[in-house]
DNA sequence: AATTTTATTGCAAACGTTTCCGAAAGTTAA
DNA sequence: TTAACTTTCGGAAACGTTTGCAATAAAATT
């Protein structure tokens, strides 16, 4: 059922159709009542693709995420859905897996008009920021959320990484633990260099020296950071204290705990940002 | 960048260089180079509208669930979008948050000609399928996965319900639990209707009387729920063991146990559908 | 009565592709 | 030399909308 049809239907011109349906001020009540009952009754319904090519705009955003299968993303994607759904607009989603190289195959695709906007947390492995600015020179609007790239390109949502670090160092130094490992990610990433800071920051407000090993940066596969963090909690002077920078870090840190018999916080103590998991 | 001033560059017309880019065998191999070479030099992405109009299919996918943010149904999208990426296929995300009214609305706008295949798992209140039979109609592909209707309208992809019900309900008595409370969802979806039905096999072929009143069917609004676990656990003669259909029962059901003081297992035993969060 | 204004509708172009059809040039066959 | 065929390309229609412009009729003004 398109507009041609429905036209027939209604012995009236498509043009007529489509103005009436979208509540033109140039056609008379009478037509625009009768028309829209008919479109109703045939289940009329626009073809996207045709407005979406007229009117040059989708009514549609993306959201880029290093993975859906996540509790914080997957609960941003929530949000972002229940809105985007209450405006009439659709969103098309999309996941990085944390390479960089995907996002640059996605985000160029995104360049020809799919999507009017896009919203990203990106990949701890993305280092360059062209594909990113390519959005805003399309004057697409880009808004990141979460993970943002440390120059500011774009708007952003995000927590405040520097100050929860600084009380999460300051809560450990207060409870006992001087030596601090803290498990961080991508450098790339500005959530982690804010959160390092924080933590630093602490400790030197503490009068602690920083202890540049204790600062790990943990490779995103999963077994690889398993094994750094218990080759460092293996060892006879091991940190009295974790500072997970993410909750996965967290989670593998208890892991690691249970194989070693470290009991969480007499032996060990842990502290994360967020706690979802 | 489109086909129009990507072959005035070229010097040749647009049907050309579009049958170049898709290389048609009309079109010789020097001219194919030619084109591909410049149409990725000035980055050339075909509009995603036009083609879609003229083609009439779209190379995206939709995926309803009735929520994103729960580890089942981010996983399964997880999968999906992972193999629609490697397709070259896009992926639009709707939650009808439990709400059939939302889940009839959504499928009555993917059914011109937005998607080229449905995904969906359907809502729990759900109870009419017209608009399920509307895709088939349309000759819209359609495939359930986790919650499908009763009656069979499409493929699914399911677990199977009654036999692992069985098989759980069968652990529960062997392992001396003989009255047993089944928490079980809307009664309108196959999910739980086969795991009730495996549940009451089990009993019947161990030779226990079914008492009806051990059938909970529990609301979606998870305080309803929790008080009704909370009265069904807090009676003098509770069940031996709770079965729940779904994760998100049994995650209520430790809320309660530990409201109660009650251990699991030694007071009482829980069992459930999925072990995820 | 003639003119202007207003209300209502239709025609046709445009959005950017894809593809049917035809044209021109070159090649082979008769 | 002519006819038939092949290769390579361009023109134009079509997909289903939206909208600028023109056209008609009716109403209002002079």
């Amino acid at each position: 059922m398109n507009l041609k049809q429905l036209a027939k239907k209604l012995n009236l011109s498509i043009s007529t159709v489509s103005r009436a349906l979208r509540d033109s001020p140039e056609i008379s009540v009478a037509t625009k009542i009768k028309v829209k009952k008919k479109a109703t009754e045939l289940n009329y319904i626009p073809n996207p693709f045709a407005s979406n090519l007229r009117n040059q705009h989708s009514k549609t955003i993306a959201i880029i995420v290093p993975e859906i299968a996540n509790n914080f993303f997957s609960n941003a994607i929530n949000g972002a859905e229940v809105l985007a759904q209450s405006k009439g607009y659709h969103v098309l989603i999309y996941q990085t897996n944390e390479d960089a190289q995907k996002e640059k195959f996605i985000a160029k695709h995104l360049l020809n008009g799919r999507v009017d906007g896009i919203m990203i947390s990106i990949s701890s492995s993305t280092t360059d920021d062209k594909h990113l600015k390519a959005f805003t020179i399309a004057n697409l609007p880009l808004v990141f959320f979460d993970r943002a790239p440390i120059k500011n390109i774009a708007p952003k949502v995000i927590t405040n990484d520097y100050e929860s670090a600084f009380t999460g160092t300051e809560h450990l130094l207060k409870n006992g633990a001087k030596s601090i490992a803290f498990l961080s990610i991508s450098s790339s990433l500005a959530i982690a260099n804010n959160r390092v800071a924080g933590h630093i920051a602490a400790l030197e407000q503490h009068g602690i020296a920083l202890d540049k090993k204790l600062v790990l940066n943990c490779p995103t596969l999963r077994d690889d950071t398993k094994l750094l963090i218990k080759k460092l909690l293996s060892k006879k002077n091991r940190p009295q204290a974790i500072f997970a920078c993410v909750e996965e870090l967290a989670i593998i840190t208890y892991e690691v705990c249970e194989m070693l018999q470290l009991n969480i916080p007499k032996d060990i103590k842990v502290i994360s940002f967020s706690n979802l998991k």
